[in-house]
DNA sequence: GGATGTTAGATGCAGTTGCATCGAGTTATG
DNA sequence: CATAACTCGATGCAACTGCATCTAACATCC
């Protein structure tokens, strides 16, 4: 009889919460000690920036960032309320809305990619090799 | 002249981001669907038990979990609350008190195994072969 | 031994997240 | 068209996290 996890699941599983924390913790730490805004606030902008003028539908967006529904919708006020973004009116569907990034978003996003990329680098690729990097993407990508 | 992070190194950052908010969601959304303790929990009663009679402190804790000080501080105070640690004086300093698991608190701990297994193998055993978590794990333990 | 610095752990407060639920609008069914 | 079922997004409330700070107890240095 073998056991339901094997131990090189478990390994990887382990290996996973702990990296992540570790590669995380470096990576917030380095975007609050440049006094700019959380992770999540780089992704959703990153995400209107990429859909470029047409925006996207709150719900889209949710779905891009595997974000939680209420979590979204405090997200985007916060955003909106910094300027960073637009909650438009949508024209399809009137209870729903169209979210648009603004010019100071996609500065915002590229002076947070500054600090954000340094930190990647630090946690992630001083730490392993291109060939490793990949072979780690590729990995990760079978887990979603 | 060479992007900094290169696209390899921001492959595996975007994958250890998503692969482990989507592998977390799925073994937490187990736990609670069984009416048990978040995932934290776990890991504590699991620090705790290995470490046997002795106990643990809780900064020892705390690095191993790689939790921050407040946040285990207050972990320690629910599992308490709960019966599952206690908390002792410490002899050899007075400012300090030695956690040890409870007989309840082993009982959890293997109680919550039984869930949490079964979603690891879901989340992650599942879609990969040994060979594969095995080198995941290795790699993983790189960025630590 | 006494001043100074350091470490262990707790806690008040503000911000964030999770959960449940709501209200408004849309779609499906008859 | 009426009603039922569902989807979109917001929000009250409770739990949790992060930050700063506090108290008490070592440790170090003279």
């Amino acid at each position: 009889m073998k056991s339901k996890p094997d131990q090189a699941t478990v390994a990887a599983w382990i290996g996973l919460s702990r990296a992540q924390r570790v590669a995380m913790s470096v990576v917030e730490a380095r975007l609050k000690a440049e006094g700019l805004p959380a992770l999540s606030w780089y992704d959703a902008l990153w995400e209107l920036e990429k859909a470029g003028e047409a925006g996207l539908r709150p719900y889209e967006l949710e779905r891009a960032m595997l974000f939680e529904q209420y979590n979204l919708s405090r997200l985007a006020q916060r955003l909106a309320e910094a300027g960073l973004i637009n909650k438009e009116a949508c024209e399809a569907d009137a209870r729903g809305q169209t979210l648009k990034i603004t010019q100071a978003g996609r500065e915002m996003r590229r002076r947070m990619w500054e600090t954000y990329s340094r930190a990647i680098e630090e946690a992630v690729g001083a730490k392993l090799s291109v060939s490793e990097a990949r072979s780690l993407a590729e990995l990760l990508r079978k887990l979603e």
